[in-house]
DNA sequence: TTAAAATAAGACCAAAAGGTCTTTTATAAA
DNA sequence: TTTATAAAAGACCTTTTGGTCTTATTTTAA
């Protein structure tokens, strides 16, 4: 016996097999044949608990997103610096070619995907970017704050350069097929950061 | 009468309104009937023309890529310094949010979009990136050589921050349907570059 | 343990998609 | 201007796709 009902297990099931399709092929180029035989349930399994494809689309979507920030969440609050954070964070971009989100990074995957197609997962992308971006700029604060980091460090510019320079680089890096632009990038960014460090006495 | 026989301005017709509207919707997200719809065209016209989708969307391809080309020498070929190139050329994505290409940048549209299902795409993105960081490097050195640059710019490491920035921010105003971010970006690769400039007596 | 309820299977259907082929129209060389 | 040739139209076809519905199976609560 599970403390979930049947259905509602089925369901979270069939998102996990669905998720890593939808980042990998696109959401139009994502077909239910393809969930059928991820899932290998067939089609009454599927249309019993979802509406239909979009929905299990937009499930999906979420379920991408909480898979970030939950990563994210994890490697971030094993460290006490806003330093240590950070690079906790960027290090999860460190193999763009082994993810661990088959497909690659869901934001830029569904970012270009659902741009000028998806105005639904559009606003799921936006809303992911601006709640990264304002977490990180918090820790920067602190940091900052803290005394840990400069105040010439401007958190805004700063946030906003890791991530659309990791976006970036995953970009280059999977076409490519090369890890080198990415592990470059992330060179950079800690050169950076490290650059405000205030040196404890 | 026309130097080009008609079938190959019709050819070049389709592939001129099909490119953007791959650009836009993807290669999968593209339909016969979009082209159809675009061109005015029958069945007959495209097929008699182009052997199938695929056909199109490669010649489509290669069009969006001899357009960015385009530009980008016909804005920089105006200037003699590297950095008025280089500036030239980041200038010209001054506005993701109406761009020169409709759709946005075909270097992150259709790297995505090849990314995990389009091998022969993929090769043209790849070639497409490594063609335009090796003509910035190569601009960036012979500025380093007149003595216009400093010998301390890195000219590999900051034509990836360029293009990794570039598209990285590419994505994110288009997501948050936002120029901000691009102008903040802008602005820090310009300031970078003229911090390695070598003032003339 | 059993029977009502929930869930999944898979045959079936309709629409959309890519692509073909004959017919019609336009082009261009003689 | 005519006529052979090239190009385009659009009806038709086939496959793929998303989705439905009845039937069978599994759950689960009594």
């Amino acid at each position: 016996m599970n403390t979930k009902g049947k259905a509602e297990r089925t369901k979270q099931f069939i998102i996990e097999q669905s998720a890593p399709i939808f980042n990998s092929k696109g959401i139009a180029g994502t077909t239910i044949d393809d969930i059928l035989a991820a899932t290998k349930m067939a089609k009454g399994g599927i249309y019993g608990n979802f509406e239909n494809k979009e929905a299990i689309s937009i499930a999906s979507v979420d379920f991408l997103f909480s898979k970030m920030s939950a990563k994210a969440y994890a490697v971030m609050s094993k460290e006490k610096t806003a330093v240590k954070k950070l690079f906790a964070f960027i290090d999860l971009r460190e193999n763009p070619l082994v993810p661990y989100i088959e497909g690659g990074c869901p934001i830029l995957n569904l970012g270009v995907d659902s741009d000028n197609t998806n105005p639904t997962v559009k606003k799921k992308v936006k809303a992911m970017i601006e709640g990264s971006m304002t977490l990180f700029i918090d820790i920067l604060k602190q940091g900052i704050a803290n005394g840990e980091l400069s105040t010439q460090l401007n958190p805004e510019e700063y946030c906003l350069k890791v991530l659309v320079m990791l976006e970036g680089a995953t970009l280059v890096s999977r076409v490519t097929d090369s890890i080198k632009p990415m592990h470059t990038v992330i060179k950079i960014l800690k050169s950076e950061l490290l650059s405000f460090e205030i040196k404890q006495a």
